[in-house]
This record gives structure tokens, C-alpha cells and sequence, in this order.
DNA sequence: GCATGTGAAATAATTCACAGCC
DNA sequence: GGCTGTGAATTATTTCACATGC
């Protein structure tokens, strides 16, 4: 890959400008000083300066950036030009809960299927996207040509199925299982872990 | 305070070796290597000999660590000895869904209350805990001593909120709302964004 | 004059490597 | 011999500050 030189940190620091331009264009605004921004996303003007270096120069000295122009570079660097297909594997509490929220659809990532060991609970639970049982994840990944899983399995099989994941092409995991799941380098894994964010804050409190 | 030497990843890392030292109490193991533990926890071992000798020294030469004392000295480093009381602002799709998730709970936390422009729909949402109308929240608040809020109100009600928390003295607000949140230093804001995650990870995919 | 882009400086975090101790 | 504890070295990230260009 190309793109091993943009720091992890930058990354998501993207996702945020890109929401602050979002923004601005919705209120008719077109250009926008690099002071601006990072007030908006809550960061130095200085690191916003630099992490846009990271992938090119886009601004106006003198002046600022081109608010849609950024924002749709910006989307192209983060390969949000094409819409990318999600599964979500486990659709338990907090998996279908997920797929009640729909937070996912509102920034744009398409939700195709849910895999579950009992489909039939799931259907009950009010959810609407498709579910299927989890015998059928290998065909459907193969033949949808799935990136990306959400994963909320028990914790307790959670590296089990990341393995047949991966097995069939899966490059990216959200995992919601609090546990440091085992990949190759070549697969991407987020972990959000609820009780461990609290765990945190909890430490900050006196 | 007298904890502002500790790095914030660093504090990350201590909930994860505390949960993985649970486990290993949990198949009655009582000693353990910086090498072991690291392995478990997805870090490097000197990492891990470094994050502990933040805050004292536990482990004897040659031998390794103290499984159950050192569980414990982690415990009271986060703050975790005690019970926290934690409430829920925002009832809607995520918040309810993390109301019947249950998954605080099983990490020791106590979400003991739900607060809600709608109490009435929550409750029939199959929820348990007690919601009650967001006009209450600074009665409750100041009455029970809460430090510590999830955020879960749509995005552009959140930096009102908060401000209405901090005013009657939460400090710790996990916040799942897509925006950076403007407060004091001393409250700490953990943000858990689910689209900003996907978005990260669709980068990392080709 | 104003705001970008960027080397250089400062700061933070990680990893190494080994002395010290059981 | 094995494993911790820790300074020193390395690497990563952030911030500064200013030359450059509109």
C-alpha cells in the first residue's frame, strides 16, 4: 500500500474535518481558514495544517480551503467514494440494537446483512435488514465481496469467527467483544469497548 | 490531583491487563510474567513493565507478578473499588439499546437511572432501569452524587446537556454523539464515535 | 496583510538493553 | 537462569515559527 506514511491519529482526525466540512457546506459557507476548522474539530490550526500535508496541499495562502473541494478529497483519501457494504455478525443486545440505531446508514455505510445463530430472534426484535444464520457467512462475504464486519458475538467466540471472517476476505472489524482479538497484519481491527471507556473516565473522577 | 504522570494510553492499557488478570485468577493462576501477560493483553512486555512502574513495583525478580494483588492495586488505581453510580441521558435508539445491553453491568458498573424527553416510550421499550423525564436530571443528579454520564441525546442537543451535567457536577461523560464537546479540564469527555470508527477502518481496506 | 505549507524544535510514547535481584 | 525495573535510545507526534505566495 501507498498510504503507510499518514499517522494512525491523522486518520481519524480526518473523519472529523470532514464532518466540520460537511457542515459548513450545508450552511452555505465555501472557504474556510485553517483557524476556523480547528476550532471546529477541536484541534491545533498548526496539526490540521499538518495532517492535510500528509496527502497534498489544497488551500490558498492568504486566503484558506475550498470547502467541498476538501471535503470530497478528504472522502476519496479515506475511500468513502464508493459506498462499502457492513455486515454485522451477532445480533444479540447489543447487536441488534445496532441495527435498530441505524447511525450507521445516517454517515453513509450501508448495513447489507446480519448473521446470527438464531435468525428467527433477531426477525422478533424489530430489525429489518436481512438476517441469516451464521452457516451462511462464508457464501454471502464470497459472493457480496464484504470488507467490513461489525462483530458482537459473546466474547467467548468472538476470535472464532474473526478467523472465518478473515478466511473469507474480511479486511476491517469493528469489534464490540471486550477481548484483543489475533489477526494478520493485513486485517484492521477497531475495538469499542464500552465498560473499558467508563473504566477510563473513572479514573479521571475524584 | 497527583496522577497527571501517568499517560493517557497508558491508563487504557490498565483495564485491559486488569481484565486479563481476572481471567487468570478466574483458572487459578496466582503468578505471572511481564512476557505472559503482555502476550494476553496485545503488547510488548517491557510496555507492560513500563505502564505498572508508573505507579510502584509489584512483581518479584525472576518470579513474575502477583496475580490477585496486583488485580487489585489496578482496581484502585482506576477508581474502582467502589461502585459507581452511572446515568444514561438520551433514551432514543442507541441509548435505550445500551439500557438493555446490560453491558456496563457486567464490568461492575451501575447505570442507575435513564433520563428522557419521553419517559413513557423508553419504559415500553422493554427497558428495566428507572427513566425518568430530563427535567429531573439536576435533582437527581445533585440528590445521588452521580460523577459519572453516558450521553446518548442527538447531536444537537448534546453541548446543551452536558453543560446542564457539569453545572451540577458530573465529571466523567461517555459521549456517543457525533461532535466535539466543549467543557471545563476538569471534566473528561470519552468519546465513542461508531461511524468515525467505520470510516477508519474503511481507510485501511483495499 | 493574511493564511498556507513546512522544516526545525519540542514533547510524548515506545522499545531496547542490561544491571540487579530472586 | 529467569524476570523485573529502569535509564538511555529510538521512534512517533505535536507544536512552533517563519518563509512563501496570493
Amino acid at each position: 500500500m501507498g498510504k503507510i506514511d499518514i499517522p494512525k491519529k491523522a486518520i481519524y482526525r480526518l473523519s472529523i474535518y470532514h464532518r466540520c466540512l460537511q457542515k459548513l457546506h450545508d450552511n452555505g459557507v465555501d472557504t474556510v481558514s485553517s483557524t476556523t476548522l480547528a476550532k471546529a474539530a477541536g484541534v491545533k490550526s498548526s496539526q490540521l495544517r499538518k495532517d492535510l500535508a500528509y496527502f497534498g496541499q489544497f488551500g490558498t495562502r492568504g486566503l484558506g480551503y475550498p470547502v467541498e473541494l476538501l471535503s470530497s478529497i478528504i472522502r476519496e483519501t479515506l475511500g468513502r467514494e464508493h459506498l462499502q457494504p457492513v455486515i454485522l455478525v451477532g445480533a444479540g443486545n447489543l447487536g441488534s440494537a445496532l441495527l435498530r440505531y441505524h447511525g450507521f446508514e445516517k454517515e453513509g455505510f450501508e448495513v447489507v446483512a446480519a448473521f446470527d445463530a438464531n435468525p428467527e430472534a433477531t426477525r422478533a426484535r424489530g430489525v429489518t435488514i436481512p438476517v441469516f444464520p451464521d452457516s451462511d457467512l462464508e457464501k454471502f462475504i464470497t459472493g457480496n465481496s464484504v470488507k467490513l464486519a461489525i462483530l458482537c458475538v459473546p466474547v467467548e467466540f468472538a476470535q472464532a469467527v474473526v478467523n472465518r471472517l478473515v478466511a473469507v476476505g474480511i479486511q476491517g472489524v469493528l469489534n464490540f467483544s471486550p477481548i484483543v482479538l489475533e489477526v494478520t497484519p493485513d486485517v484492521t481491527v477497531n475495538n469499542v469497548d464500552l465498560a473499558l471507556e467508563l473504566e477510563h473516565l473513572s479514573y479521571f473522577i475524584r
